[in-house]
DNA sequence: ATAAGATTGCAACAAGTGTTTTATGTTAGG
DNA sequence: CCTAACATAAAACACTTGTTGCAATCTTAT
C-alpha cells in the first residue's frame, strides 16, 4: 500500500473541478459508507450524478469506483485494535519477513483478541458461568485435542480452591463414565473448537439429559456444545498461523475460575495456605521459592 | 434493535438444514465480510451456492440477503473505534465490586500482559527458541502443575507437524525416565513459575548435564530453570485472583509453536490435511464441521 | 421397498451495478 | 458575438447482483 486514498486524493484535489470536489468531500466526510454503500446510492447523498464518482476514482489514477470502495472496505477491516496495537506496531519497527516481526505481529493480535473478550456480552456470559459454577456441587471439566490443555488447566485450579472438581480424561479408556452419575446439582464446563469432537459433543448431550447445568467455552455461537438457556462463552480461535490459537480461551477459562474462588469463602485462603505447607512437606518444591 | 442477528440465527440454528447451517457458520465467523461482499462472493468463500445465502435469510425470517448484509453494515459501523480498553471500560460502566467489574479488570490486565511481551527481548529469546527448536532432534516436553497445561499444549500442537515431540509426565510413575534416552541434538522445553516443582528442576539439570539444550519458559531471569546460554522466555504471572495467572505463558508458547511450524516445509500443510481426513474416517470429529 | 416430503444444485430472470457514450450547458479568448 | 474548450447532465451499455422456479437428490416414515 503505497498511499492511502486520503493522500492520494490530497494531492489533487485542488485541481479537481467543482463536482470532482464535492463528490470528494462527501466521500472524506463518510468513510464508512464509501465502504458500505454502492456507488449509486453514494452519489445520491452526495448530490451528484453517479458518473461523477466514476470520474473521480479515474481522476485520482484508480481504475475504477471499486477500487476505492475496497481502499474503503480494507480501512473498515483493519482499523480495528487501535489503541494497544496500533501503537506497538510503531514502537518497534522490525523488518518484515523476518522471525522477529512475525513473532511481534502474533504478539499484537493476540492482545487485541483478548482485549476483545471485554466485550459487555462476555462479561455477562463470563458472570453467569461463575455463580453457576460457584453454586454447584460437582464441576466436570471436559475438553479434547487443542481444548484439552484449557479443561486441564480449569480443573486443576478448581481442585486448588475445593474438592468438587472432576476431570473427564479418557485416560485409560474409560471414557466419561463419570458423567453417569453426575446429579442435577453438578454442572459440566466443557471447552470445545471447531472442528468439534464427536465424543465431547455426544458426552454434552448426555450431560444436558441428565439435568446438568453446562458451561460451554467455544468458538462460536452457534457452536453444539452451547445449550439453550446456558452460558456460553465464546472466543475467537483465528491465529496468523494456520494452527488455531487456544490462548483466547485458555485466559478466558482462567478469568472464570478467578471469578469463582473470588466469591468463595475466607477459608480458602487458609486452605492453600495448606497446600502450600502440605507440598513442602512432602518436598516437592524447589527450596529457591520466590 | 429488537434481536441481534445472532440472536435470531442461535435460536433457530438447530432447526436448519445442513447447507444453511454451513452458510449461518460463515457468517458467524466472517461479519466483517458479510457486510462489506457481495452474497455472491460470500457464497463462494462459505462453499455454498447463492441460492442458499438467500434461502437462509428467509429461513431466519428476512426479506432478503440485502437485509443480512444490512444488518452486519450497521454493526460494523457502530462497532466503530472503541479504543479498546480505555474506551471500553468508559463505555460500559460497571459498578466496582461486581463481578462483570471484576471480569472487566481482569481481561484489561490479561491484554496488557500479553501486549507487554512483544518487547524485543522476549522477541528475541522467541526466535533463539524457535530457530532451536526447527533444529533439533526430538522435543521432549515438561511441566507440571499450573504449568502442565502449557507444556502439554506445546507437545500436542508439535505432535500435530511432526513426531518428534515427546512429552513428559509422570503418569504412571514413570517419572521422566524418557529423558535418560536423550541424545545432544535433542532439546528440552520446560515451563515452570515459582513455586518450582523439585522434580521438574532436577529433570532439567539431568538434561543439561546429558548435552541437551534447554528452552526454559518461566517467570523469572532467576527462575532455577534457565540455563546459561539457553533462550529463556519471560512471562509475568501476576494476577488479580491470588491464583496466578499462566495465561501470558500459554500464550507465548503457542507463539512458539506457531514460529517452528512457519519455518516448516510446504509438507506441512499436506501432513495437517492427511490428519484432518484421517480424524474424520475415525469420526473423531462432529458432523457440523466449520 | 416405496411414496411423501424436504433439501439441494442449476439455470434463468429482472433489477441494479459501474462505466461509457452522447448531448447539453457554461465559460473564456478572439 | 462567436466558438473552442471544458464541465456537467442524461441516457445507453455491458455486466453483476440477488432472487426464484424447477428438476434431481437425499431423508424419513410407513
Amino acid at each position: 500500500m503505497g498511499e492511502s486514498f486520503t493522500q492520494t486524493l490530497a494531492a489533487r484535489f485542488d485541481s479537481l473541478p467543482a463536482q470532482l470536489q464535492k463528490a470528494a468531500r462527501w466521500i472524506e466526510a463518510h468513510p464508512h459508507d464509501a465502504a458500505l454503500l454502492s456507488m449509486r446510492e453514494q452519489a445520491g447523498r452526495a448530490g451528484v450524478q453517479p458518473a461523477t464518482m466514476t470520474r473521480l476514482a479515474q481522476a485520482l489514477g484508480y481504475d475504477g469506483y471499486d477500487t476505492v470502495r475496497a481502499l474503503h472496505a480494507d480501512a473498515l477491516r483493519h482499523a480495528r485494535q487501535p489503541g494497544l496495537v496500533a501503537t506497538a506496531a510503531r514502537r518497534n519497527k522490525l523488518q518484515a519477513g523476518t522471525r522477529e516481526a512475525a513473532a511481534q505481529a502474533m504478539v499484537q493480535h493476540g492482545a487485541a483478541q483478548i482485549g476483545a473478550l471485554g466485550d459487555p456480552a462476555t462479561l455477562t456470559a463470563l458472570s453467569q458461568a461463575a455463580s453457576l459454577m460457584a453454586g454447584a456441587g460437582r464441576i466436570f471439566c471436559l475438553g479434547m485435542r487443542s481444548s484439552h490443555a484449557v479443561a486441564w488447566h480449569v480443573w486443576y485450579a478448581l481442585s486448588l480452591i475445593s474438592d468438587r472438581a472432576v476431570l473427564l480424561d479418557g485416560v485409560g479408556g474409560v471414557g466419561f463414565d463419570a458423567l453417569v452419575q453426575a446429579r442435577p446439582s453438578d454442572v459440566l464446563f466443557v471447552c470445545g473448537v471447531a472442528p468439534y469432537t464427536r465424543a465431547v459433543v455426544e458426552a454434552v448431550m448426555q450431560a444436558r439429559a441428565g439435568g446438568l447445568r453446562v458451561i460451554a467455552l467455544t468458538d462460536s455461537p452457534l457452536s453444539p456444545l452451547i445449550s439453550q438457556g446456558e452460558p456460553a462463552l465464546i472466543v475467537p480461535t483465528d491465529s496468523a498461523s494456520f494452527l488455531h490459537s487456544m490462548a483466547p480461551a485458555f485466559t478466558l477459562a482462567e478469568i472464570l475460575v478467578a471469578l469463582v474462588a473470588r466469591g468463595d469463602d475466607p477459608a480458602l485462603l487458609a486452605r492453600l495456605d495448606g497446600l502450600d505447607r502440605q507440598l513442602a512437606a512432602f518436598n516437592t518444591y524447589h527450596p529457591s521459592k520466590g
